[in-house]
DNA sequence: GTACCGTATGGAAACGTTTCCAACCTGAAC
DNA sequence: GTTCAGGTTGGAAACGTTTCCATACGGTAC
């Protein structure tokens, strides 16, 4: 086994006969150097298809030319769209993209940040459980690592790009009013974790309200259960009584459908179904989804941006929300009359399902 | 703004009263030391908040714990889902996952090989446009850098976890066969930067000549068209006489059944369609898909096992095949009798349609 | 008391860069 | 002929590690 080893810059300096400095020099346009060496060095070079050690590089310049990404998971196409954003913002810039994956759990998400950092990372873009009270993300800011958050609300001085859940929410909520929805239920997976559910549903809950609707029922699912349209239908039957369901993303818009035409329910007529992402499979379905549609990758690439700009020194000033778009889809219509045996009778919000979750807690 | 300086391992010596190397031995757990230095060196340590650089260790040991990784796009869930199996089999090991897109281009595709070797990765995991002919994959073998394929066919050594592409395909004719269809088309995008496409094609083609039906239609669609739904439809109406279709993702195979709902065919009664990879949401559509299913996940971490061993010197063999399976689904029937006003008289292929691709070039 | 051995320790080199600075060269100005 | 300015050049230090090696220090065996 020859084992090549890696030609530096020390042998491109030997072979074209000059100083390692100079060499140095020529390879970075850096410096001086007279057109004679010049070639020489070039050729060496290339002839020995030399290229820099990134490692040598980061050590000397106090720089790794690395971005460090956390996000939950890549397996949510939402994420995954939005490190995509990233990637076309990055590509070209000479920064290279550190990824790591939490799995939604807010232990690996410091120890990640943890571990990012210990790479020297030049900057930060991160989606976790809990962005404030992390300590391995205020530590990144007392050693001027800059941090830029995608999905949050901004925190803390922390920039976020996002879109206002809250706002959007309460939009969901409107739209039902219209069509004469009373009884309505929002939908989530791992409530406890994500802050963008959360608020989503705290928009949802107080239009609701505002509006003069009965307060949506809150259901945590577990994986299994969205996953599975039987056990996601012996839910439904449960929520009977409501009319229209917001779904807190549109995977789980599109489960609650298939659920509901187990147990025989029509959409949109026997119930009305939101989601919220607008994921572009949505659009090309037989029914096409209603949803809020989000632009994930622009929020990558705004993260990306804003964190170009922090390296450089320029305090970007949190941008605004992105836009979002409310898709009408055809999932929804005006409730219709249900067949119902104990019409007006069943208490709302069936109090078996609805979380106790405090809202305050995130 | 009190720019921090990093804590330096020599920070920690000074600190502990004690020379560099004792320090680096206690924290590393690499030699000798007395009870007595060992505690203050490790309350010194925490006391500075102190980490190691990776770029200092990365130097000195000419392993930098990172592994390059590229795909096409992380658009596309399958490879998200890919780089996901890849994250879990890393987390844990101390390797960080580098990654970088090409979005299937084979020019950004070298370009990036290049840059990830330049940043000293232990180790590649690679799916591109043409793995075969790529100096800078070439490059890594001759520095001894591992590299390992996914979704690719295994070529010239270079281990690669992947699933039978041709085989599997050849299982689509067969079921098309079965149920009497005589005249398919297969679609694709970006036909000619995806051997998987190729193989599929290949093996659907191979088969349908095998078992007597006519050959299949080649379509290659543009981004353009397989997004907007009625441009889909105007090309199926060129199909008029296909009864069955395999698109080469489940993506398209969505998009496909949207665009023959336009022009009033119904799925499958008018039109079986089959697609490939076996997107989760694809069996929770109303009318679920029938496709081949293949899991992207256990593709990353079939792929990422494989590098780890070479890292380790380990010499794995090329493992076989992942299992793929046959989803049923909802979308595949016996062809029924269309109102042609001109059966039977059409040639077939259709030939403004088919593509002349040269199936060898790839 | 001397010789020896094992264990703890720290100095220094090496990894591949970049960059400061001193030294050198050429030619022009006096 | 001497001095000086300007442009080239290369030696060496520094970045933060790890590790080789020599040294120092116990103690045990004679």
């Amino acid at each position: 086994m020859p084992q090549k080893a890696k030609t530096t810059i020390k042998d491109v300096a030997r072979r074209a006969g000059c100083g390692i400095a100079t060499a140095s020099r020529v390879l970075n346009n850096s410096g001086p150097a007279s057109a004679d060496v010049r070639k020489r060095v070039e050729k060496a070079a290339s002839d020995l298809g030399f290229s820099f050690s990134a490692a040598g590089r980061a050590l000397q310049s106090r720089r790794s030319m690395t971005i460090g990404c956390l996000v939950p998971s890549l397996a949510n196409p939402v994420f995954a769209e939005a490190v995509q954003g990233i990637q076309e913002v990055l590509s070209g810039t000479g920064y290279q993209l550190l990824i790591s994956c939490s799995d939604y759990d807010g232990a690996a998400d410091n120890q990640a940040i943890e571990t990012l950092l210990a790479k020297d990372v030049d900057g930060l873009i991160v989606t976790m459980v809990a962005p404030d009270r992390s300590a391995p993300l205020r530590l990144a800011k007392t050693r001027n690592v800059p941090v830029s958050l995608m999905f949050h609300d901004p925190i803390d001085g922390l920039p976020s790009a996002h879109v206002d859940n809250f706002e959007a929410a309460r939009d969901v909520a409107r739209q039902f009013a219209k069509l004469g929805h009373e009884r309505t239920a929002f939908l989530s997976l791992r409530f406890a974790s994500s802050d963008r559910s959360r608020n989503r549903y705290a928009g949802f809950h107080a239009e609701c309200r505002a509006l003069g609707l009965c307060d949506p029922a809150l259901i945590e699912l577990t994986e299994a259960e969205a996953n599975t349209p039987e056990k996601l239908a012996r839910i439904l039957e449960q929520l009977d009584s409501a009319t229209a369901i917001f779904a807190s993303n549109d995977f789980l818009a599109i489960a609650v459908q298939k659920a509901a035409r187990l147990i025989g329910w029509q959409v949109p007529e026997d119930l009305s179904v939101v989601g919220f992402d607008g994921i572009e499979i949505g659009r090309l379905l037989d029914v096409p989804l209603a949803t809020i549609e989000t632009a994930p990758e622009a929020m990558g690439r705004q993260a990306a941006e804003t964190l170009l700009n922090m390296t450089q020194g320029v305090d970007a000033p949190q941008a605004p929300p992105l836009p979002y778009h409310v898709r009408t889809g055809a999932t929804r219509a005006r409730p219709g009359p249900k067949n119902h045996d104990d019409d007006q009778v069943a208490p709302w919000p069936p109090s078996v399902l609805s979380l106790k979750t405090d809202l305050k807690q995130g």
